[in-house]
DNA sequence: AAAAGGACCTGGTGGC
DNA sequence: TGCCACCAGGTCCTTT
């Protein structure tokens, strides 16, 4: 669930319900998530309110005036805004109750995810500062691509979804941005060419952006319903779609692994 | 410095 | 129906 598109919809959805609301109380049920949840939180958050909301990279991140959360909803992870006195599902690990009775709720059956703390700046914490650059800014271009990826000899996929070099490109982004770039995923990222990351830049732009637009439905019915609707499913070229005919109609999209997860190309598409 | 593999967890699916 | 192997939208950490 949490692609970047889908981060970036909860974010939204937490600015759109949660703005400048101050926190009454937290319930923590489960501490441990990928790394533990501070046992302080619910001193450190009571009678706070919010002053702002975003994110970066897959993190979003709620600023107090006595410093910031950090969160990430790891493989499996969500927050849903609800009525308090909602009834708690399984895997519903943390509460931020605010005024008005508005449950800010984490989910995460996985807990990959975190909920950090730092009353420091937070772009210079640990997870924040090694961040590479946003796909949607200006930062992101095929220069950048083209100069980071000249001493490496990882799979072009692989360097793409490196959060260290550029954030929010996730297993199936990848796949797809890499077909409409026409590039096959296995391409050492130092054969790749300066014309090819253009391309590539471009499309990653575009997967996500539409990806994002799409995600926008998703939003309308974030306060209520389930939100996992697998909306972008049609839009998908090659992503899970091992043994079906191209769109090109040249030949069958095969399936193989690249740094242990799965990857799916059109060998007619993207030749080696 | 870069690359490869393991680690963290639970739940769903498909085979026998 | 039960058991089991395998897979999953992420990314840090350790080892080579």
């Amino acid at each position: 669930m949490p692609e970047l598109p889908e981060v970036e919809t909860t974010k939204n959805g937490i600015v759109h319900n949660l703005k400048s609301k101050t926190v009454k109380q937290v319930i923590i049920r489960q501490p441990k998530l990928r790394w533990p949840v501070p046992e302080h939180l619910p001193d450190t958050l009571a009678q706070q309110t919010i002053q702002t909301i975003q994110r970066r990279g897959k993190y979003i991140l709620l600023t107090f005036p006595n410093g910031h959360l950090i969160s990430h909803l790891g493989m499996s992870g969500s927050f849903r805004v609800l009525p308090t006195q909602t009834p708690i599902k399984k895997h519903d690990h943390i509460d931020i109750i605010f005024q008005d009775d508005l449950c800010l709720r984490y989910h995460d059956p996985r807990r990959f995810g975190c909920l950090l703390w730092t009353d420091q700046a937070v772009e210079q914490h640990k997870l924040i500062s090694v961040l590479g650059v946003e796909p949607l800014e200006q930062d992101l271009t095929g220069e950048y691509l083209y100069k980071k990826s000249r001493p490496k000899r990882v799979a072009i996929k692989n360097f793409i979804m490196d959060s260290h070099i550029v954030v929010g490109v996730g297993n199936i982004y990848a796949n797809e941005a890499l077909f409409l770039a026409n590039i096959h995923p296995s391409t050492p990222a130092q054969k790749v060419g300066l014309a090819q990351y253009e391309k590539l830049v471009a499309h990653i732009k575009q997967v996500l952006a539409t990806a994002i637009q799409q995600g926008g439905t998703t939003l309308r019915d974030f306060t209520n319903a389930d939100g996992q609707a697998g909306y972008f499913q049609q839009t998908l070229h090659v992503y899970g779609k091992a043994g079906e005919q191209c769109s090109c109609g040249r030949a069958t999209i095969e399936k193989i692994v690249i740094g242990q997860r799965a990857s799916y190309f059109c060998p007619a598409c993207q030749p080696i």
